[in-house]
DNA sequence: TTTAATATGTAGACACCGTCAACAAATGAA
DNA sequence: TTCATTTGTTGACGGTGTCTACATATTAAA
């Protein structure tokens, strides 16, 4: 039995130890070495427990993407009058606040889905959050599925669009007015919300079936 | 004189070289050895003319940005008649037709900002594209900067982020319905229209003023 | 034109990296 | 107790970026 807990306590340290070297260095700066000095174990233990480098990034970047959901979840019920700028207002702030994190889901090349299905998985349950939520606000009205997705294609854009700006730090060097930096976000969450209210997506939706 | 010559037809080659390697195994895949290998020259000859790898990629990004800002600038004078909705065409086109190039000046970590300042410039550029279109739109009206940088802000925000999904393949594993995949990028110009066409844009700038 | 300086390319070394293979020790089942 | 499986160690291989030392070629000065 304390096998069973050594491993996992090996393997969770793993993990822990490439969380820290990604917090520290991005990344683009995690080795295997680096994690078996951090933990004084031989530079092949941890291959018991990943088979390579993109497992154990792969198994991280499914971490996340659980977090990262179960936290959209939550609070877009919390704010149930407004779920979806409650929702709007989540994911900019995980994406600020867990940068890194971030990063890793969105930013990162993706290692061989096939090979991590589990990945994939938790990735999408993270859009089907949105995905469900607008499907709810569409309830009745014709072609309610499409319709839901293609207004959360667009929101996940322009949250996504904007978080990732944001974090490249792009925004330092475009010498912007005073303000529009910190106010970019809410004028986007407001552009949103008029798009969503005008007739556009009924529009659309006839006009494309 | 020949001198000169063969410096910049070596400088070029490498840059040549790294590009198709680029597009061959992707940015990640780009070394030094590799495209010194492929120009037949010693490992250390790139060295002559790139301090380091880092600089040998802001060259090229640098380059890419060049391409794309004059890129942008001379489709959204072609469709003069509307300008906006020609940029938003030309810049999802560009992404999708020159996805390696775009991936590399908005999906790789920069390098030190301060030691490529004319890779920032040219960046800068192409966004300047963007805001000098708003701000021709908004001409006359009551803070047309920051009501030109903020939309910029706002469209670019949800340009990029559909453009970086559409890149990273995730939209494959969301199992959408019938067209939505194809029609995302149509019905989300449609979107940043009525949004900009209500009068959301006035409300948000006077109340924060 | 000869000489000195500078620019450019080469060769070797170093410290990293991921990961394969061979081995040792520990654990569990028979 | 024996034997197989799991887990960890050690060493090696080929790859990387880049520092140093050296050789050559080009240019400028004398």
């Amino acid at each position: 039995m304390t096998k069973t807990i050594n491993d996992l306590e090996l393997k969770e340290a793993c993990i822990q130890a490439a969380r820290e070297v990604i917090a520290e260095q991005g990344v683009e700066g995690l080795s295997m070495r680096d994690v078996s000095r951090r933990l004084d174990i031989s530079h092949q233990a941890p291959y018991r427990h990943f088979a390579s480098r993109d497992h154990l990034l792969a198994e991280i970047m499914r971490r996340c993407f659980e977090d990262f959901a179960h936290f959209l979840d939550q609070n877009a019920n919390a704010h149930a009058e407004d779920a979806l700028r409650g929702m709007g207002e989540a994911y900019m702030g995980y994406a600020s606040r867990m940068p890194l994190e971030y990063r890793l889901m969105f930013g990162t090349p993706w290692p061989e889905p096939a090979a991590h299905p589990e990945l994939i998985k938790h990735a999408v349950h993270a859009f089907d959050v949105l995905r469900q939520n607008l499907l709810k606000k569409n309830d009745g009205k014709k072609h309610a599925k499409k319709r839901a997705e293609l207004e959360a294609m667009f929101i996940w854009s322009a949250l996504h669009g904007l978080a990732t700006i944001e974090q490249s730090n792009v925004m330092q060097h475009l010498v912007l007015s005073k303000g529009v930096q910190a106010q970019s976000k809410d004028f986007m969450m407001l552009m949103i919300q008029s798009a969503l209210a005008s007739g556009t997506s009924d529009e659309f939706i006839n006009h494309a079936s």
